[in-house]
DNA sequence: CGTCGAATGTTGACAGTGGCAACATCGGGT
DNA sequence: ACCCGATGTTGCCACTGTCAACATTCGACG
């Protein structure tokens, strides 16, 4: 296994390692020396890919992210994006998500790094599944004649509602049972009247 | 200061100084020996008090709780507890609570160890702030004859928007302003109909 | 093909952490 | 007056992230 002297794409035999063990063991779990052990590798052999055990982090958060979104975006490629379903859907899809990956939650939102833009207008810099609801809020409120502000509020209405239902369902000391789905039908039923 | 070899009432002074240090460096600035250097008491004196590290921030987690609770009793002090107005009034003072304290947001949700009952049958453990909640839910509910199922669902709601909120506001990234009231006024507005 | 610099890995060290064990000191009940 | 339990201290350990110095390998250029 271990013949070479280099290891060929530790960088990204790092990510997966890191990945896994939070996946696995949860978040707190995660060590520089453990990871680099998993790739056969010494430890400060990751301070040649990553600057820190934070920078290595961030990285996953990305990775981690682009499957959120990957997922979010599957989630709603076959609706009308106006309709009163996609942003159903797309609420749906994050605690879909979470749920088969419990263990990624804390990890993303661990010290919130995410940057959530609270405004309707464009920018350039925001965090991609945030930036799905987002858009799918303005399409629905714009083919609604909405003002703005409306959108804003049903945006942060949508999008805390989603994480903190998936908050509250990931919690491990959480005992009974909850028809989420249903809960997100109640939500929407009362927003669009349909 | 230390002219004593006993503290006095160390174990008070830990909790005290554990919280400060959560309150004004965040809570991955919490070290035993960092508080324990505070309380003016060499590092191993902290094992007299508690078992671990984790004991003491869970001792902290309660009092930070029972602020927590005590805030949202007074703030519904006055509500008759069949209203609309005592949910939202609790849901409000829950985001206000941690607008005024976002430090206590993160150590209070770390692994999430809080006990939660989803269920509306009464039982001996819940945590008190979410129990609350419950309660509110089902004098609402009892008052307009509505199912248990209805009931639950609301509470699911109406916990995961004040937590999904409170979360949105408190991260350090989030730009724009929102009118979070509004937010909740709209919420409760289209719950009730009032 | 050979050489040399850059990229990549390794070893060793350091300070800081939570936790254990053994010892020191105090204070209250007999 | 004594002594035992409660409380604090010192010293140590394994483990962590990080830095510095050294080793090995790869690839571009002659």
């Amino acid at each position: 296994m271990k013949d070479r002297y280099h290891h060929g794409d530790l960088r990204h035999d790092l990510i997966e390692h890191a990945i896994q063990i939070i996946s696995e063991n949860g978040f707190e779990q995660l060590t520089l020396r453990g990871a680099a052990k998993q790739c056969g590798v010494s430890h400060n052999a990751v301070y040649r890919h990553f600057e820190s055990k934070e920078q290595l982090i961030d990285t996953c958060r990305m990775y981690v992210t682009e499957l959120l979104t990957a997922y979010l975006e599957d989630a709603v490629k076959d609706q009308e994006p106006a309709s009163p379903g996609t942003l159903r859907e797309l609420s749906r899809a994050y605690v879909r998500f979470y749920l088969e990956h419990p263990t990624y939650f804390s990890s993303l939102y661990r010290n919130s790094p995410v940057k959530l833009q609270l405004t309707m207008e464009d920018t350039e810099e925001n965090y991609p599944p945030f930036e799905l609801f987002r858009k799918s809020c303005r399409s629905w409120a714009e083919a609604r004649g909405r003002s703005d502000a409306e959108c804003l509020d049903l945006l942060a209405r949508t999008w805390s509602l989603a994480h903190g239902l998936t908050s509250l369902l990931i919690s491990p000391n959480v005992e009974g049972t909850l028809d989420w789905e249903q809960c997100l039908d109640t939500a929407f039923l009362q927003e669009t009247g349909v």
